[in-house]
DNA sequence: TTAAAAATTTAGACTATGTCTAATGTTAGA
DNA sequence: TCTAACATTAGACATAGTCTAAATTTTTAA
């Protein structure tokens, strides 16, 4: 993939480029499939061992606080977490707690009158109900 | 409040309405803080010390089933619960994490093409930003 | 180049949140 | 009133994630 990319990505959000680091943002860049952290450890050490939990975890935390990486919270489940690429909805499984991406589009706006002194930084849109996997097969039910 | 009501509401959910189930859908009822499971715990017994921890949780979840209660996962924090009353959008604090309702208004489907063979049962709203005790008080910043 | 400072990684202890088990209690309905 | 199904309970357990303190690596500045 572009490493030049995943590098660059690092200038300027006050977190250094380390291999730990690296190995998270280029396995979630080549993943969409929303993985845990738990399985973002296991992943990335599979190919290289030099990642330990507390790291995985902590840098986890930084990305995501860097704008890097999005974390989300599913009920009931760990959390999953995915490259800000392309802006996009998510899809989660009633049934097995999946998070899909799904095509952007733009979401209107509250009322600022109903805001009052909030201040609003983003509008995310989340669709829930069973995934392709999940679904009844036919017409069945 | 409306105990006929709150009892009525267990009718057909496949739950009896017991006093401890009666105490967490009350408290929710009456609340809409968005309290997390412990907390719901806590106010429950402060009245009348008669639910474990356990039966809380159970409860918790039994009531999330029979579509009385919704629960609210926030990244990093525990999980948040409020009465299915009105609908209502959320609006979840960056800072502290607080979960907050908001005025419900109709959101956009997304195309059935990018939908493919998922079922939707429904689409969710949520704001994030800074609430109204962590927003900066002037213009500051 | 090198010494000191800053940032990062690490193992493993620890915390928070939530679930499970097995025993006991309660209720609805025959 | 008896019984089967349902519900509650204490406390052990599980899972997910954080923290600490020491070691390592990188950067800065001389």
């Amino acid at each position: 993939m572009d490493a030049k990319a995943i590098k660059r990505s690092f200038d300027g959000s006050g977190f250094r480029c380390t291999p730990q680091r690296y190995a998270v943002m280029a396995f979630l860049m080549e993943h969409n499939s929303h993985p845990t952290a738990a399985e973002i450890f296991k992943a990335v050490n599979r190919v290289d061992p030099h990642s330990s939990r507390a790291t995985t975890y902590n840098n986890l935390r930084d990305l995501v606080q860097a704008g890097l990486v999005r974390e989300v919270a599913v009920e009931g489940r760990a959390a999953r977490f995915d490259a800000k690429g392309m802006r996009h909805h998510h899809f989660i499984c009633d049934r097995c707690g999946n998070v899909e991406d799904l095509e952007w589009y733009d979401v209107p706006r509250p009322a600022t009158r109903s805001l009052g002194k909030r201040m609003l930084r983003e509008c995310e849109l989340i669709f829930r109900g069973l995934c392709t996997k999940c679904a009844p097969r036919r017409t069945s039910r």
